[in-house]
DNA sequence: TTAAATAGTTTACATTGTTAACTATTCGTA
DNA sequence: TACGAATAGTTAACAATGTAAACTATTTAA
């Protein structure tokens, strides 16, 4: 019955409260970068190295496929990633790092890494593990189940006019 | 270092696609309700039986009270609450269940037990106790992080056109 | 060969977040 | 006590993301 767990709270609702607790965090540490957000897809075009289409990062990241129109343009107006013709399905881009969004890579790592410790003290490297191996079977479970298709928002205050 | 957790993607996205594939469950199973989200708050008010104001909802679920007042006012002219001025502080208002919606609460209930039962199977008690645990003490750790404040958006793919 | 499926784009619109200005009320303090 | 600051909530305008539908180009499969 679970009745000791998120009963109160969804554990959905937890999750995503958490998810952004995170990105405000992440977002402080990368403040001074040119771009504010999209830091996961950046990681995630560089985890892939050239091999990214557009479906592929959207399906992995929960991003529908017109937001990420938008996004990689923004990317791309930024000189931070190419789309190049894939030769093999000439239907599909392949998404692609620049030289400047590159070098922009171990920043943002670094970030990664830093928000990370801090998000993790007080927990041992055995409970770190649990933690991650345990949501990964929430994951794994979610997916078996019927789901209406949900997509994620980015959004940060935008700090203009600081009092 | 942290190295061996959560490198690749951030672990904050990560928490925010779990998130919202535990909404997409939930979602899925309550879509017969009058109302498709927002179940959360209607659950946080129940919690804290006409005591919460807008603000104090705000702050639990991280919604910046400007979609608060527009969220309140769907649920209200749902006729699922009704907002009452707080005889001790005449700036706030107590938001409260009406009975329409107080009857909706054990069906969100049963729903989210079902999914929570779903999302942690192949995790021992011990091993959810375990989970949620360690995520209370991240979030407490993030919240001691300087921030950007970052609020959360609701989003399911409407079906009105299934194919 | 041709119909269906897929990758991506564009447009129009809905929802949520953001800022700022506003009212009403309460708090703090000189 | 009086008055300025702070707080709760509202409204309006706009920005960012999600959604649906129609569209092009290309590939897959019958």
């Amino acid at each position: 019955m679970n009745q000791n767990l998120c009963d109160k709270l969804p554990f959905g609702r937890f999750l995503a409260v958490l998810g952004k607790s995170y990105f405000g965090a992440l977002s402080k540490q990368l403040e001074h970068l040119e771009v504010e957000r999209y830091y996961s897809i950046l990681i995630h075009i560089d985890n892939y190295k050239g091999k990214s289409t557009q479906q592929f990062i959207s399906d992995e990241l929960k991003i529908d496929k017109v937001s990420m129109v938008r996004i990689l343009d923004y990317l791309a107006g930024k000189k931070l990633i190419n789309k190049v013709i894939n030769p093999d399905d000439r239907r599909s881009h392949l998404i692609q790092l620049t030289a400047k969004g590159e070098k922009m890579i171990p920043t943002i790592k670094e970030a990664i890494a830093e928000v990370n410790r801090q998000a993790m003290l007080g927990l041992s490297p055995t409970q770190q593990k649990e933690l991650y191996t345990s949501l990964n079977q929430v994951q794994l479970n979610l997916e078996q189940l019927p789901a209406q298709k949900v997509y994620l928002s980015y959004n940060k205050v935008r700090r203009k006019h600081e009092k």
